[in-house]
DNA sequence: TTGACAGGCAAGTGTTCACTTGCCTATAGT
DNA sequence: ACTATAGGCAAGTGAACACTTGCCTGTCAA
């Protein structure tokens, strides 16, 4: 299990994240080409293959299999997770 | 200048902030205390300082000399633009 | 002033991490 | 069947990080 703070700590995977967002349900050859058009990143495919399995097991990202590919999915709730760590707003549950 | 999420990537480091979170205002020794009697940390005060430092560069922590003692307060407003990255429910500003 | 207290600075060490390289598996198209 | 496509596995390398050790600076009380 890969802490989601280690998971987040990496500007590349934060990118993939942020892919993700915009355009949720990308294979890894569609992660790969939108970090080097877009944000220059240059890393090769198993380097962001292996931040998708660090991001998959921190449980920040979901993948199905599709045929020969295989599409991602961001899951939001280990974020929630940190805001009901360290609230925002001191708000107590009713 | 230190990320947010690379000094949020310690698990020494978030203790901290949770014991800032609970009761702001601490100095270095008291934070000592809090993690070894609280949590079971072991770190000499030197890894609790340079983790401060850490903290303190990442906008985390705002710290003021009070004499011979330094009061540590947490900031969570990089904490906000965390939440502002990815936000967990998709509202628009009016 | 002298001693104790609170904290800072800097070098050294072991470990972890991101990335590459090379080879392998499985699915789809012709 | 054969080839190209999409992805996976594993070892090796260089850099970044957490922690320690040792010594130094500044502040309060006697």
């Amino acid at each position: 299990m890969v802490d989601v703070f280690r998971a987040l700590d990496d500007e590349t995977r934060r990118l993939i994240l942020d892919g993700l967002a915009e355009r949720d349900g990308q294979t890894l050859f569609e992660i790969c080409t939108m970090l080097t058009t877009r944000h220059g990143v240059g890393s090769s495919r198993q380097a962001i293959s292996q931040h998708l399995a660090v991001l998959e097991d921190a449980g920040l990202v979901a993948s199905e299999r599709r045929g020969r590919t295989k599409v991602h999915h961001f899951n939001r709730e280990p974020l929630a997770a940190i805001a009901r760590r360290w609230p925002l707003t001191e708000e107590k549950p009713p």
